[in-house]
Parts: C-alpha cells; sequence; structure tokens
DNA sequence: TGGTGTGAATGCCTTCACAGCG
DNA sequence: CGCTGTGAAGGCATTCACACCA
C-alpha cells in the first residue's frame, strides 16, 4: 500500500510527533513549522518533513502544518483508534514498576493481566489487577484477547516465559531479560536491555578521559 | 588510538559477548567460533567477527576464540576494570525499581544515592538507600564522586533535574522520561522511553493485518 | 519570503566473498 | 579443511540542495 517502505525508525519518531502536537493542541497552538517541530524534539527541520512525507502532504507551503490535521493524520497512520490488551509476566520490581506506569493507559494499552511462578506473589493485587499463576496464562490469554506480552523475569527464566507466551498465543513481546530470546519468525519481538544502557553510558566515560 | 571509528552498536554488542562469554567460562567451555557464539546471541557469524576485529585479532584460525582469553580482553575494551557511581532522581514505581535491580551491580555500576522532590518520600530507605532532597544532589554528587545520573521522574519535570544534575557535573544520563532533552554538548544522554517501545509493538500489531 | 516536498549525495553499518592461516 | 580477518559491495537512513508553492 505504501509505495517506499518506511525505516522503522521514522515510525518511531512519529509516536514524538505525535505527543508533541497533542502537547500544541492543548495549548491552542494551531499552526507548526517542521523546524520548529524539529527543535521541540531534538531533530531536523528535514528528517520531521521526511517522516511526514511518507505518509502524504500535510503541509502548507510558506506556512506549515496545521497542529489539529496532523494530530489526527498521526493518530490514524500509528493505529491510534485501536487498543491493545497486554499481559505482564514478573511481578518483582520491574514487573510491579510496568503495572503502576501511567504512560501506558493513554496510548490505546491496557494491562490486562499479570503473571508470576512464586506462589507467595500469586493472587496478590497490584494496581487493581490480581497477580496470577503462570500457569493460568494460556487460559487467560485467550479469554481475554492478549495479543501483547511483557517478560520482566530473570534471564534464565526468560526464554522459557517466551515459549509459554508464543504457544498461548501472543504475536510481540517487549523483553526486559537480558538475553536473546528465540521466537516463530511471526512474533515480534523487541528488547529493553536496561544494564546494556548504562555500560554503553560507562564505557563513553571511560574512553572520555583518553581524548 | 582505533585506526578505524567503531560504531556504537558494536560497543553494545560487545557486551552481549562477554556476557555469553562469562557463561562459557563458568560451564567450563574453552573455545567458541565465531558461528556458535553468534548463535547463542542471534548474531551471525561475520558481525561476530567485524566486531572483535576492531580491536585486534583474538581469534585461532581452523579452532575459533579461547574462552578465557576473549573475556579478559572484553574486559578490558569495555573497561570493566573501572568502577561508576549511579544516581537515581525520582523515587516512584521505576525508581524505586531501578534501585533494586540487581542486573547493575555486577556490571561496576554502583547505585550511590536517590533523591525526589516528594516531602514525603525523603529519608526513606530502599535497599539501603536513603532518599534525599533534589536540594541535596549537587553537594552529594560531588561528595560521593557521581556522574552518571538516572532520570525516572515525570516528564514536566525532567528537563529540570537534567539541568540540575548538569551544573551538579554529571556527565552522563539515562532518560526514562518521555520528553527530548536539552543538555550541553559534552554530556552523553540516553534514551530508554518505555512508552514507545510499547507503542511501536502496536503499530506492527495494527498493520500486520493488512499485508 | 518563508515555508514544504523530494531526488541525489552522503555516511554508516551490515553482509558478502574470499584470501590466508593453523 | 575449518575458521578467522578483512576489503568490497550493498542496503538503509539521514542530510543536502533545490524546485516549487502560497
Amino acid at each position: 500500500m505504501n509505495p517506499k517502505k518506511v525505516p522503522e525508525s521514522t515510525i518511531s519518531r512519529l509516536f514524538v510527533y505525535l505527543r508533541e502536537v497533542i502537547e500544541l493542541t492543548r495549548m491552542s497552538i494551531n499552526t507548526i513549522s517542521s523546524a520548529e517541530l524539529g527543535e521541540r524534539t531534538n531533530l531536523s527541520d528535514t528528517q520531521v518533513r521526511k517522516d511526514l512525507g511518507y505518509f502524504g502532504q500535510f503541509g502548507v507551503s510558506g506556512s506549515g502544518y496545521n497542529t489539529h490535521e496532523l494530530k489526527s493524520q498521526l493518530e490514524k497512520i500509528l493505529g491510534k483508534d485501536k487498543v491493545w490488551n497486554v499481559a505482564v509476566v514478573g511481578a518483582g520490581h520491574l514487573g510491579r514498576a510496568l503495572l503502576a506506569y501511567p504512560g501506558f493507559q493513554n496510548h490505546g494499552l491496557n494491562i490486562m493481566a499479570a503473571f508470576d511462578i512464586d506462589a507467595k506473589k500469586v493472587d496478590k493485587q497490584v494496581n487493581d489487577i490480581a497477580i496470577k499463576s503462570l500457569d493460568d496464562a494460556p487460559r487467560v490469554i485467550k479469554e481475554k484477547n492478549i495479543s501483547i506480552g511483557i517478560i520482566a523475569v530473570p534471564a534464565k527464566e526468560a526464554q522459557d516465559v517466551a515459549n509459554r507466551l508464543v504457544s498461548a498465543g501472543i504475536e510481540c513481546i517487549l523483553n526486559f531479560a537480558p538475553v536473546s530470546l528465540t521466537v516463530p519468525e511471526h512474533v515480534k519481538i523487541k528488547d529493553v536491555d536496561l544494564s546494556r544502557e548504562l555500560e554503553t553510558l560507562s564505557y563513553f566515560l571511560a574512553n572520555k578521559k583518553n581524548n
């Protein structure tokens, strides 16, 4: 349908533009140029125009983009009319932080279930969500039509959890465990590796001095 | 010193190789080929060799890499002999999860301090670390020689926190707030945008059906 | 004049292809 | 023969340069 292939990084930035444009409409600002939008998002004006250009011509020469129109176009492009159900596996500190994270609800993402293998955590309530045994996952995932799974368990258990999620019908995984998971082709996986991010920063520090 | 510029993505992968190699030495496996190492990390054999090739020739033709030597070389390259002190700003769910995160200690990263503006949280203890008022940050950061800051506060406060950290002498920031922060050239910033990661997955789901 | 839209140029990173080595 | 090391090719994403438009 799209004439040219859209880079994944473009998609990621569109969410940033959308956030900013929502803020602008709240402030009753009706027009914005690519340069201004770029400044607010720490991106170049060309980058902004190129990204938007993949999906049509929303701008007005000499004036810029209408924020209200841009907002609704971006929402349409990014599928913001749809809502997706999410399950969190692992009710440790990180898992519970994710259950409490306010950033998801506003973005078409509903955390519907939480699982853990630890019997001591099962049936505890976190933020209105009851933690269930991992054994219940296949049933609950199907019943509640959950399509996104978040893995927040230790590295050793992560592959097993991934296997269970996949066979329960999960289509996307956000993985916080510091291991490379193997999943079937049709499952999309995204890694968030917190210690690696920090380690990369420390590498930067270690090498800064030498230059 | 390095003849060719090393891609940042290579650095990031070196940490993955190191993890794997540590695991291999624990299992008393003394030799590994680039193909095997690639399989364990979901990367290609060429990628592994190219990455290592930036830093020298550690391999043995026909047999592979000695895990013990590779381990110590990687540790040296990545500055694992050094230890860096870290401060967390924001003692909400995410901040507290980071304070409790076990993955940092083993990696030359010591969380030495935590700050919050909320007077109700100040002086509470989390995982042996006392939460201090943000106003104490400049003093504590200097006293404890902290060079990495983690921002885990709401979007609206993030830029202000960043400014304070920078003027207190912080050199690297790991930012969990969903905004683009502006910092001086010499400060390295790395964003971890959790809702964006999840949103990108939901975009993938929304578009999968159309193909 | 002040802005958009976009082919062309560039730069970065990954993959290919293969020479060389134990 | 199996595996490393690496120049060359290729692919993807960003930036440049400029035609075009209100």
